[in-house]
DNA sequence: GGTTTTTCTTAAACTACTTTATTTTTTTCC
DNA sequence: GGAAAAAAATAAAGTAGTTTAAGAAAAACC
């Protein structure tokens, strides 16, 4: 749980007895490496913390291809957020890429902490916001940059991650093939 | 404001103090087509609901080419958030591409609405979520979808939008050139 | 209302990226 | 630790989308 109540106090003020509480109601979980802790329709019921490893959140196009769109890591946030706040089916697959361990919070906890720690809610509010961005610059990186220059953006935004997952999971995230990502990286040396 | 006083409540229940003090603080102005309401790297220090008319949310890359992010309608908020919320310089530059009326609401009647009114919060933060969810989905299609099927996707989300603005701007918008998406277009009939 | 400017169309040559296939390297796992 | 499976590298042929160019249509503007 440390890592956790290190993060919350790093984003905003928040007093010792809220920090607590939200400690109170997040459970540690564990996922061997190629486990799921979320699959298409089914009902995201939990947000995750991760202490430790990392994930891939994908999904399948009407082709049948995966597409990984986030990955991840140690002191980040994940889960299907349109699912758990909406309580609507899953539209995301979410796997382990590593052995790895959560904090796990469900939505009843969720909605408790919002409405009785104040600091819960601007801590939140700003993870919310935060991802929104990354998003738009998401978008507008696939709008102008080609497949290099996503690659190494993708180096940027996840240092040390191109260590820890397969070539497969970076070319699918960057919306390349496996192949034409191995004769990017053959063409740099 | 009429469309504002109607838009609110179809979104979040909301008191009629809580509506009319929220109409109080919004300001309706102007903007003839072509003209910006925003420019990169100036401060955002308003955010907008267009009453009537259309804009384009775009930027500049690293080759000088404009890229279209989004386009916004009657009964939308639009702005640059991240620019706004964080008093930061602006990373977007919006344009009317119509005759425009929008009501801008300055940040710190902004501040104020969502420190008076809790349906101000929860209205907000539904028009973030459904932002973020939107984006999710946008990144979605870029990863797995053709130029075609953007097309198609971009037609069906801003319905009515593609008799209203030039096919430049929508081929900006889908990623393509305006020469690809006139082949695309003429391929149909 | 006619001129200028912008937008749209069409087409040919070109390029970034994909597909398919084969071989080598690395990882998995009993 | 050795067999099987998965991942990565390389290369040739194919395709989706770009570039360039030039003419036609539409919109903008004194």
């Amino acid at each position: 749980m440390n890592e956790l109540a290190q993060h919350i106090p790093s984003v905003v003020s928040i007093s010792d007895e809220g920090l607590s509480l939200i400690l109170d109601k997040v459970v540690e979980k564990q996922y061997a490496k190629k486990a799921h802790l979320l699959q298409v329709k089914s009902y995201a019921r939990e947000v995750f913390f991760i202490t430790k490893g990392c994930v891939r959140t994908y999904v399948f196009d009407l082709n049948g291809v995966e597409h990984n769109i986030t990955f991840s890591m140690e002191n980040w946030w994940f889960g299907d957020l349109q699912s758990f706040i909406n309580c609507t089916p899953a539209s995301f697959n979410i796997q382990a890429l590593e052995d790895t361990t959560v904090l796990a919070i469900s939505k009843k906890n969720w909605d408790l902490l919002l409405a009785k720690i104040p600091g819960f809610v601007s801590y939140t509010r700003t993870l919310f916001r935060n991802t929104m961005f990354s998003h738009e610059n998401r978008i507008l990186q696939n709008l102008s940059f080609t497949a290099e220059e996503r690659y190494h953006y993708f180096l940027q935004q996840y240092p040390n991650l191109s260590q820890r997952i397969s070539q497969k999971h970076i070319a699918s995230y960057v919306g390349i093939t496996p192949e034409f990502l191995s004769m990017i990286r053959s063409k740099k040396r």
